[in-house]
DNA sequence: TATGAATGAGAGTTCATTCAT
DNA sequence: TATGAATGAACTCTCATTCAT
């Protein structure tokens, strides 16, 4: 009597993610989601309207989850450089201890959802509101980033962090801490003045 | 009347690079690739043995493309910072210019399809090949790159460059001469020593 | 207190009634029908066995009511014309007042339940027992309405008025008191000697 | 090799009246219309769009069909009286031959489909161009026919007509010729001055 | 007595693929 | 060689009904 409540939705949303880090959004189908989250087929539209607001609620989940990742630890105090590597680095261990995640998280940035998805947040200038955009904004104040409009400047600091994530992920590169710490330095390199 | 017939094979893979682009591998169907090549949707059978084969195939000759296309004007003679820059500007313009070659390769590295076909190629070492691998290793050797696993290098090089160029593709940034030399250039830091 | 909790029976029904008029059978699913009830789903059945007998018991009550309505002010003593045009015009006005009582009663009669349901009472031959049926057989036995099987006269006297009071309350016409006279008085023209 | 092609469009729609006819356009499902048709379930969907316009569609080929049935010995030179008797006991004829073909064209017209197909119609005085409405409006004017709204006259005419021909279908009268004839004065009898 | 979360069969529809022509 | 009508499995989603609370 413990588990309260939300169980099932919980369930859906991990079988959701689970199927589309493996299989993708073809072969992630409501009949699979619902066997592997132990309940029936229609019970998926209980908690979710229907199987696109499944998929973007729980995108905007793992958003959330990460940010609050990276967000553990982070102080305005530290030095510049710092910070940005406490952010860059953080967010490649995130992927790599997550790859489910992380793997949800891109099959849903290529795909119809996620297009519209960030051209809302682009329009709205929300990107520039999180963490990674003061940062940004703030080094390109200071001089001590190359100054690029602000899009471009996460594409280099992100960029090669989700290239390598993916990498890393498939197997085809093994990285440790010594590594990670160098290829965050090397995106730095990209960034700064 | 040398290569009269290959006229529907080209008109098939045409569309189906269209409407991918367009659309995604989702509503990308059959009947439609067909209707817009102009050929019934039986005939794509006499050319490709299935979808799967259709997609990847396309994406071979997509490739194939590229690659020809940095090959041009691409010679040992000079510097090389100017053989790297010539290759990633390249990339970026030929990614810009070819808006659906682009998308399509994107699509398909996010798929089921990307992953099994990159995992072969890493595994063949093929990678380390191609123009890119020749240069990239010859930079490390003569200490002008940082010294990192192959894949990483291209991570870093290529990372931020797909992701300026679909930035640049969906509007989220207007690309210009000047703005693509410094990004290479960014590309450049990151990577040299 | 006496018939304190029928309140929920009633309210299960009159929502019914809403929701089919409205919407046709389709289009009125158990769940909404509860909802509008201000009832749980479940607690349809402790009133009702299944749908359908929710749907029937429905229709009974109903015209239940309308004979009631019928029946008032209603005499034996009166001329018979008299007493035909009470009925006939009584019925057109509660249909026309009562239009969702009205496109219940005819959605149950063109669906399986209607038929059902009439065979039943043509059989047991209680037709001839109402209001109506016992004006008619004295009608015809007094040889002021014309010699034809009970049924067919049913058909004459009420066919025009159901069709005419679809059209009414579909707002393709629309009836005033001297109008459904004279509608009155042609259903009587046809049934007359 | 005698038989033309659009067989399966005739024997879905076949299928479909059918199935209505017997069961209403509940428990008509798609699967069953086509096996019934002896097609595959999607075959349905290369000749209709989707159900709704498989529903409407065979309405209409179904009021072509009626229509032309009436239109068959009609003739403007004989008197007014008999070219209604005419119009009349054809139609009543026509549905009692064509069980049906009246089933379903019943169950249409007590549906959402029907409501919104007859509103269409009113609105564009449609109604009033067909053989019944030049008779009615010519009928009128010759003060022959009361004076009453076309919707009206319909109504008088037709109401008794449909509802003597389902009574007949299901069994609950018995009508021949003599009958016929007789509910068609009846008719007349309620429009006539 | 009343709830409403959960069920799962079945609805309409799509689409990769086949095959008679 | 090319066609396109036909297939039928699989998809997303609905809803009458049940049952633990």
């Amino acid at each position: 009597m413990e588990e309260s409540k939300p169980d099932k939705r919980e369930a859906i949303l991990q079988a959701t993610m689970e199927l589309v880090a493996e299989h993708g959004f073809h072969d992630a189908p409501c009949s699979l989601i619902a066997e592997r989250a132990g309940v029936a087929a229609g019970t998926i539209y209980r908690y979710f309207e229907n199987k696109d607001v499944l998929i973007v609620t729980l995108y905007r989940e793992l958003e959330t989850r990460i940010n609050a990742a990276l967000e553990e630890g982070y102080t305005q105090e530290k030095p510049f450089r710092e910070r940005f590597m406490h952010l860059v680095t953080g967010l490649l261990k995130f992927f790599i201890t997550h790859p489910q995640e992380f793997k949800y998280v891109e099959q849903f940035h290529n795909s119809p959802y996620g297009v519209a998805f960030r051209r809302d947040r682009i329009i709205n200038h929300s990107e520039e509101c999180g963490v990674y955009g003061e940062l940004f904004k703030q080094g390109m104040a200071q001089q001590v980033l190359k100054d690029l409009p602000l899009v471009l400047l996460f594409d280099l600091a992100f960029g090669p962090i989700v290239s390598v994530a993916r990498n890393h992920i498939l197997g085809f590169i093994q990285l440790d801490d010594v590594l990670i710490e160098r290829i965050a330095a090397a995106c730095w390199d990209s960034l700064k003045c």
